[in-house]
DNA sequence: CTGAAAGCGCTTACAG
DNA sequence: CTGAAAGCGCTTACAG
């Protein structure tokens, strides 16, 4: 392997000199540059990461802190995941996925070091993850938002991204809008279930209507007992926003399944979905996508930024989805 | 920050026990490790992980090489990913994530001597990579395989996968089964294209009659074009089976817009995809589902295993797709 | 503008 | 069974 030594005695230089001009840390001449950078290059010199990170007390490694995502494969968290991939590389930072549930393994795993800061998904409206982090002293990016708002956080812009489906639904005539949403378990509450509803109802007051709410598991199951619920309770409802992605097939195909068209009968837009969902399904969903790619790159940009001491209020940085039209919206059915 | 001198002025020993006894490198009579480990609960002392590294010249990191994942969302991929972040911890290694493309890149991060090995996927059949990784000097296992089959690797077997699948549909009655598989682009071949139509035309050739291939890219455009060519050119053909993800929901729908039905008119099998893809599309398809996670996790295994000196033969690795029926397979159509 | 040296927090022969 | 010490390959005050 080739050191810093070697680089430096090649040269005719001290070790503390080639460090210099690698990190571009302190001015030195050009000629003396210019001699250390040919022997970077003849020897293939790449500095040794794990000597600069205990060195310098960064390692530069940053950690995608997620619950176990096996279960429920999501088609927006590997955009998430991999834009947070990108933007950390892009940075010169690495990201280490720790899929960890037990807040017990989490603060180990804090308290040993290896990284610079933490990405946190699948945050809750409540959660004690957070409470770890902050008594940990380490730097983290929030992706979702607790109850109190003043951590740095990036999030989906609910509010934005329902009026405006609401308005699309609007636009083509519907009054009776009905929200299909995400069932919150024993455990957890992620913090969009109770942001879309209030986003909601806030849309849909100017209609002067009752809302209707549904809340059913995030499984093709789950948007069959949407369709089902929809129809046998709310019949006067012609057309759904949902945000719920594992439960947008279930919701079509039930709702074909009790002879209902989509969108004959019922239209649909599903917030917060990718794109290639919406054209999976039959008739092509209307989505409005979710930027998460984007959000992924902007949190692990803010990460760094604040570890590169970036004095400001911690970043806090909403995106709405887009609209991205399908098959799914029409008219209302006369009535 | 606690250290190690901390812990052994506490218990009245030197640096060096107190690393015999975190590590178990080497026996400590019973109460000097009874002090230490006092000492560690009493002071919360944690082993920092990047001194570790350079100390002992192992870094406990594994890296995931892998192409932009950003563009083409295969719902299988997450499982992979995640069952190697767990694979890899379960072990007490991390993770992290390498987005690289860019083969020039990728030396230089291999050089940079932050990883112990890497796992490498969407292997192609000649693969660059590879070369550079054997040059590197850093172990590697792959998730698919290259050409010549002497290095580690863990991969679908796909020769049984399609040997059931069509076997599944032979016991429906089908004689002219179909291959849709995926259309290798300039820069990318998978080794599993060519590996699943051998084993598709080995498959059928006891049906003794022609083989059909049809080869599409992954979207669900393409898979629209693969109903169509199916009904153009292969008008003879009743069952398919599909080796392309991101084509499964375009063919489904496809076929239906022609007017055919399924499994009326065409049965389906997908495999290599998830049971929750299988779900969404309707009908819901029968799948073969790969084990995704499964894969990761012994990918990882496999590679922890070799990094901590196990002297065997590269492991090789082949997992069959298990059969998830849906409601997609039928008897073919009366002629 | 450059260098000598301490130090980051561990592991690991080597001695005893 | 335990310790003193070298060393992993860098960064960073401090001097000059």
């Amino acid at each position: 392997m080739v050191t810093m030594r070697d680089v430096a005695e090649r040269a005719n230089v001290s070790i503390a000199t080639v460090s210099f001009v690698i990190n571009g840390t302190k001015r030195v001449a050009p000629e003396t540059r210019a001699r250390i950078e040919a022997a970077i290059q003849e020897l293939n010199y790449r500095r040794n990461v794990v000597a600069r990170a205990l060195a310098s007390s960064r390692t530069r490694i940053l950690a995608l802190l997620h619950p176990d995502l096996e279960s429920k494969p999501n088609a927006t968290v590997i955009q998430f995941v991999m834009g947070a991939a990108h933007g950390a590389r892009e940075r010169g930072y690495d990201l280490v996925l720790w899929p960890v549930n037990d807040d017990e393994q989490m603060s180990h795993l804090l308290a040993g070091g290896l990284v610079d800061g933490v990405l946190l998904m699948e945050v809750q409206i409540r959660d004690a993850r957070v409470a770890r982090l902050l008594a940990s002293r380490v730097p983290f990016a929030l992706i979702g938002r607790t109850e109190d708002d003043d951590l740095p956080y990036v999030d989906i812009d609910f509010a934005t991204t329902i009026h405006q489906a609401v308005e699309h639904l609007r636009g083509h005539g519907h009054e009776r809008v009905a929200l299909v949403a995400q069932q919150a378990d024993a455990t957890t509450e992620p913090g969009r279930i109770m942001r879309v509803e209030s986003a909601y109802l806030d849309a849909i007051a100017p209609l002067g209507h009752p809302p209707a709410v549904i809340r059913v598991e995030s499984t093709s199951a789950g948007g069959r007992a949407a369709a089902r619920r929809l129809h046998d309770d709310f019949p006067e409802v012609t057309a759904v926003v949902l945000v719920n992605e594992g439960a947008a097939a279930g919701l079509a195909k039930g709702t074909r399944a009790l002879g209902r068209q989509v969108p004959g009968d019922l239209s649909i837009i599903s917030a917060a979905t990718t794109r290639e969902l919406g054209e999976m399904i039959e008739p092509s969903l209307t989505v409005m996508a979710a930027p998460a790619a984007e959000l992924g790159r902007m949190a692990a940009d803010a990460l760094v930024d604040r570890l590169e001491g970036a004095e400001e209020a911690p970043p806090q940085v909403l995106i709405p989805c887009a609209l991205v039209p399908g098959e799914s919206v029409g008219p209302p059915p006369p009535r």
